[in-house]
DNA sequence: CCCTTTCGTCAACTAAATTGACTATATAGT
DNA sequence: ACTATATAGTCAATTTAGTTGACGAAAGGG
């Protein structure tokens, strides 16, 4: 099949355009004072925003094992980002939920991420997002937003 | 700052859609019996391919010490995806190229990502690649293609 | 020629995940 | 109600992919 010479870039594009974006989001969050957050505790927060969730379902969403996930709650229990605490209807499930200080943490991240891509669309035609947006739905399918790589 | 909610989603379509792109390409390698091959070996051919590179340029275009580098570097070799020449301007210098084996796998992998975004393409209107290509290398920036995370 | 820098590798250590084992609770079958 | 099995979370040991530090060999500039 033939293909134009703009197809065979667009795999890299996407991946830079990603990069980016994470490095933009890390790179404000560590000016705003968060320099002991990874883009992975990004990642959790995005799960436990709300009513929080139980370290299987942070295990799903990110894309790890339980095991992991629960060093990851450990790591962000001691430095007061979340609070773990018993679940209402499950005597086994622990409940993960944000503090104020993750909840503070968690409204940073979600404004870097927005300024970063509000910064983006500001150079593009208007109403171009959209498209974008749906297009890239396409290809994202049903992938999470952790990678495994 | 207003922004539409399509807005505050795109951050993580762009980063589903990578994941998406790398999952598929190494599915596909996989598929085709490349079981030990990682993302970053692949991220790492991208830069051997053609005349092949020494230790440390690898190592700037993956973002990781010239150690990793070579670490990486041994590994493939042990594996005959690469080789170590010396290098014929400097005596210092290693000069790694792609062996036979590591160019098959590179022009699989290759064929793996514009199969990816070719039957992607194929779900857009006419055109829209274009405008794609374009838009998301405003974001990237020069940033690389290897995630740091 | 030295003196300094650069290229690559060896070694030891670290960070973040994994697999395996175990306890406590929940749930299904009889 | 009682036993059997499955599930939630954690502890421990291990693996993996990176790091920092130290070094020898070659290059290059006074």
């Amino acid at each position: 099949m033939k293909v134009s010479p703009t197809t065979d870039e667009l795999p890299f594009l996407v991946l830079a355009a990603a990069n980016a974006l994470v490095e933009s989001v890390q790179s404000a969050m560590a000016h705003a004072g968060y320099t002991d957050l990874r883009p992975a505790h990004g990642f959790a927060f995005v799960r436990l925003a709300g009513a929080g969730c139980t370290v299987g379902q942070l295990a799903d969403h990110l894309g790890v094992t339980k095991q992991a996930a629960s060093k990851l709650v450990d790591e962000l229990a001691r430095q007061d980002y979340v609070a773990r605490s018993p679940h209402p209807d499950d005597g086994r499930a622990v409940l993960v939920v944000l503090s104020d200080k993750g909840r503070a943490a968690t409204r940073a991240a979600s404004q870097a991420a927005t300024d970063a891509v509000s910064v983006w669309a500001s150079a593009l035609e208007p109403g171009r997002i959209e498209q974008i947006s749906y297009d890239l739905s396409l290809l994202a399918g049903n992938s999470g937003v952790r990678p495994t790589w």
